[in-house]
RNA sequence: CGGAGUUUAGCGCAGCUUGGUAGCGCGCCUGCCUUGGGAGCAGGAGGUCGCAGGUUCGAAUCCUGUAACUCCGACCA
């Protein structure tokens, strides 16, 4: 529609291009820039400060189920990496390392660290003696790196930004519970925060973290059908404990191994709530995530200027005393109608207009991001009506988001059918696998899906492998990934 | 890491085939004017053409190399 591109001029519409819409929604959204180095970003103070409310409401979780935050240094020696084998092979390749101080030569490697399991294991077996030291709960709030050989700005960048949560437990039914709760921890808050339903389930082992003897994962669909991890969180058994040698004495006066357990969720998060709720106009956020939930915007030319400005400055402060991350702007040199444009691309959710002829109805023009929809209200009433109206938002996107996920997910009964729903219909596939690697990997050659989770409460139950048609030992969620 | 494409003003692009004084739109600055869905007029500033070599009297343009970005693949919690 022409006069929907008009409106929209900036922004590549998803349907032509759904890349392309996603890298011009960002930029323009003045969310990241590109940095220097390759494969790293800038995030901006508008991309950052969504990252801080995502910690911000994290890290009060965390902290309710009893972790407390420590830091841990960025250098991690390089025999840390040999003690865990399979731990060491799946990092190495994307591993950064010190060589050099000064132009002398370390006598130790450092690599810088693409997580911390090795150096808080070490640190974690000088700290546990006894049963009474347990169990340890510690997160940490950090920078990481990986060396991507393909990177996308917020989804896979060489540099990221992330929380992972470490704790060690005296036993394995204490530690899979933790694993359990953090991954409920997450699932609570993408779903009911930024309005994204997710998949729970365990990852299949050529899926899982190097050195877990088990991940499970949330998994949500974005916009273009495709898959993106939203969070994972290990059972670690007594992998790490044995290579650290985290030991305690317990009650029976027995020496054991801790089990330990890892969790972490990234500023990858911020691409899944770009891609889930955006649309042909720009961002779209959800309002418990929105740093500013309502923008007023003053209209009227400059005789009418003295009536309308503290009408609108009153505005701001009843909403403001009602709790609402409000925002005015009285900018001349714009007009309303860019203004309309510019906070609409850049998601923010309840728009309030107020001019001549809302203060003749003594009302106040009200417009939803996520419809679009106008409304009025009188302005004593203003503040309540956009409370409700901000909860209702906040729903409204994440029922929005599960219908669309559920529409394009559906069961394939064969290999066939399955790249059908990944490739054409761009969406999640249900598939019994009989447990082999090898068909896991054939339908991933096939067609370029990759095994999401097997999930806890699957829709329904597949019999047969999805390539082999042997009896199924787990149905599991196929999809394109980022 | 392989294949393809892109790189020229803050942003989006033309100019390159056929070498000869650097262009357009938006944005930016000044002034006037203007405000209910990206207003208008006038004047103005801004670019060693990604980087490094080479060919040439002369290179944005031709050649070689290199870097970053985008897409597709390989790899990848």
């Amino acid at each position: 529609m022409a006069q929907e591109k008009e409106f929209v001029r900036a922004i590549t519409p998803q349907s032509e291009d759904f890349s392309r819409w996603y890298i011009d929604t960002i930029t323009k959204a003045d969310l990241m820039d590109y940095a220097p180095v390759r494969g790293c970003i800038v995030f901006k103070p508008d991309g950052y400060e969504l990252w801080e409310a995502i910690q911000h409401e994290l890290d009060r979780r965390f902290k309710e189920t009893g972790h407390r935050n420590a830091y841990f240094p960025l250098f991690i020696p390089e025999s840390f990496f040999e003690k865990e084998k399979e731990h060491v092979e799946g990092f190495n390749p994307e591993l950064p390392w010190v060589t050099e101080v000064g132009g002398e030569k370390l006598e130790e490697r450092l690599a810088v660290r693409p997580t911390s399991e090795t150096v808080i294991g070490y640190m974690y077996s000088q700290w546990i003696q006894s049963y009474r030291d347990l169990p340890v709960l510690i997160n940490q709030w950090a920078n990481v790196v990986r060396w991507e050989k393909r990177t996308l700005p917020f989804l896979r960048t060489s540099e990221f930004l992330w929380q992972e949560g470490h704790t060690a437990h005296a036993t394995k039914e204490e530690a899979v519970e933790e694993t359990m709760k953090m991954l409920d921890v997450y699932t609570e808050f993408v779903e009911s925060v930024l309005s994204i339903p997710v998949i729970k389930g365990q990852k299949t082992p050529s899926e899982k973290f190097p050195g877990a003897v088990a991940t499970y994962s949330i998994e949500a669909m974005m916009k273009d059908g495709r898959a993106l991890q939203a969070g994972t969180s290990h059972y670690l058994g007594e992998n790490f404990a044995e290579s650290f040698n985290i030991q305690f004495l317990d009650k029976d006066n027995e020496r054991k191994y801790v089990h330990t357990t890892s969790w972490g969720m990234s500023t990858r998060i911020l691409g899944a709530l770009i891609m889930v709720h955006g649309d042909d106009r720009g961002l779209q956020l959800p309002p418990k995530i929105a740093p500013i939930q309502v923008m007023v915007i003053p209209i009227g030319p400059q005789k009418t200027r003295d009536r309308v400005l503290p009408a609108a400055q009153d505005l701001v402060s009843a909403l403001r005393n009602a709790n609402i991350r409000v925002k005015m702007d009285d900018r001349e040199d714009y007009s309303p109608g860019w203004k309309f444009n510019e906070y609409e691309m850049r998601g923010i959710p309840v728009r309030l207009e107020l001019g001549p002829r809302d203060l003749d109805a003594e009302q106040v023009t009200i417009v939803r991001r996520d419809t679009g929809e106008k409304l009025t209200a009188p302005i004593d009433l203003a503040a309540k009506k956009v409370a409700e109206l901000l909860n209702e938002i906040q729903q409204n996107m994440y029922d929005r988001a599960v219908a669309f996920k559920n529409d394009r997910s559906r069961s394939a009964n064969n290999i066939e059918e399955l790249e059908t729903i990944v490739r054409t219909e761009h969406g999640f596939a249900l598939a019994g696998w009989c447990g082999d690697d090898a068909c896991e990997a054939k339908v991933k050659e096939v067609t370029g899906a990759t095994s999401r989770n097997i999930p806890f409460s699957p829709p329904e139950h597949m019999d047969t492998c999805v390539n082999c048609g042997k009896p199924a030992k787990h149905t599991v969620w196929f999809a394109r990934a980022y």
